[in-house]
DNA sequence: TCTGGGGTCCTAGGACCC
DNA sequence: TCTGGGGTCCTAGGACCC
């Protein structure tokens, strides 16, 4: 049996934890410089605040009911993830993080799993004042789902969706949308073939679905249908891919300051990359100017840049981050390598860069991705980096080469302090 | 519809090789 | 330069997650 836990509301009742005179009070989180929400207690969901939304279109809400509002606190949050976690692990040593406010465990030894799973959820609020809620089942789609509907109608917060008439009941009711790994995109298309319930989705020809979801989407039938198909992952892989990446609170003017950051995040990478004792060999680094303001000339700047030896050392990577920074202001530089940017910092020091619009398409290939992403996501001027991780070959060399690196920067860092 | 900041996996198509 | 077929590796881009 997979029991799912989740904690609800996670930011925002951390956040309570330390003023519990907020209980029943509405609480928002909102994201780096307060830009938008990204999180909220029950009374502030009721009010129909929604995730993500822009915190300037909500001021007068926000007024009007005294919500309390907090800017995030990352290392409280991740602080309370630990101690949450550590007691999940208490219960069931085979146990898969996996995020910040979710884990899924194995409880198929533990014999009266319902009555484990509301002690375990009140011990957890009682320890650390999070309120969780728990869903088990035989899959983790399964286990999520049950997971929804603990935390949607039980007031114990804990459901077992076990069981083929209580599994076709759940199923019939949950909406197809809703399930996990279902998108935007593959919502649209179910509606469109007329499948609404999870239901309707277990029914389905395995080939359409193959056809029309891929392979990810037969997974998630399968599990519907109760055959795992995403066992445990009880260790924790390293990263394949680390980033940094910062909006700025207000208009950047000058290239010092860009390079303060980039080098700030490269450094920052760096230091993720050796927590993980990886190794990195390409790095990318982005910047672009704020989408949101419209009356403005939209411009953005892309570099990879690949090191001769694969590295986590902060000052290599600080060096060729910042390499990459001047890459592109570069124009020379540009239409060779990543096919895109730059021209100068102009006399007032405002950055220019070449316009997206006007690379063709060949040349702007490259750039799509952090495109996209970026208009989609990202507010204001940006500067992002990127570490790519490693290739199925390189992974062959990593154990080789990240003892020695890890021992060097160590002594490096030791050195510094 | 969208004023964060992270990540993952899958696939098609191009580059390259014999 | 277009006349064959088979294969692998790599990566951009899409879709999804919290």
């Amino acid at each position: 049996m997979i029991a799912r836990a989740d904690c609800n509301n996670f930011y925002a009742s951390c956040e309570r934890v330390f003023r519990p005179e907020l209980e029943g009070k509405p609480v928002l989180v909102l994201s780096n410089n307060d830009g938008c929400v990204i999180a909220r207690s029950n009374e502030v969901k009721a009010l129909g605040i929604k995730m993500g939304e822009p915190a300037f279109k909500i001021k007068e809400l926000i007024r009007k009911n005294k919500v309390n509002v907090f800017s995030t606190n990352f290392m409280l949050y991740g602080d309370m993830s630990n101690r949450v976690m550590s007691i999940l692990k208490e219960e069931s040593s085979s146990i898969e993080i996996y995020s910040i406010d979710e884990a899924f465990m194995d409880m198929s030894e533990i014999g009266g799993v319902e009555e484990k799973a509301i002690l375990l959820r009140a011990q957890v609020k009682q320890w650390t004042g999070i309120p969780i809620s728990i869903g088990l089942a035989h899959t983790k789609v399964l286990a999520k789902i049950a997971n929804h509907i603990a935390k949607k109608y039980k007031k114990n917060g804990v459901f077992v969706l076990e069981g083929t008439d209580l599994i076709e009941r759940a199923l019939k009711f949950f909406p197809v949308e809703d399930l996990w790994g279902i998108g935007r995109q593959s919502a649209k298309l179910l509606h469109k073939n007329n499948i609404k319930t999870a239901w309707q989705l277990a029914q389905c020809d395995d080939r359409w679905i193959k056809r029309n979801l891929n392979i990810t989407g037969l997974k998630l039938v399968k599990e519907l249908r109760g055959e795992i198909c995403y066992p445990l992952g009880v260790v924790q892989a390293a990263k394949k891919n680390i980033c940094t990446s910062r909006s700025f609170g207000k208009e950047v003017h000058s290239i010092d300051e860009l390079r303060e950051s980039v080098s700030t995040f490269a450094s920052n990478c760096a230091k993720k990359l050796r927590d993980q004792n990886t190794v990195c060999k390409k790095l990318s680094v982005f910047i672009l100017t704020n989408p949101f303001k419209p009356e403005a000339k939209q411009y953005q700047g892309y570099q990879i840049l690949e090191f001769p030896t694969a590295t986590n050392d902060s000052l290599e990577i600080s060096k060729m981050a910042l390499q990459g920074l001047r890459n592109i202001f570069k124009e020379d530089c540009i239409y060779k390598k990543a096919g895109v940017i730059v021209h100068d910092i102009s006399s007032e020091n405002q950055l220019q860069l070449n316009m997206f619009d006007k690379v063709d398409r060949a040349k702007r290939k490259n750039l799509m991705f952090a495109y996209d992403t970026l208009n989609n996501k990202m507010g204001r001027d940006t500067v992002r980096l990127t570490i790519q991780g490693f290739d199925r070959k390189w992974k062959m060399k990593q154990e080789q080469l990240s003892p020695c690196y890890t021992t060097r920067i160590t002594e490096l860092l030791e050195v510094k302090l």
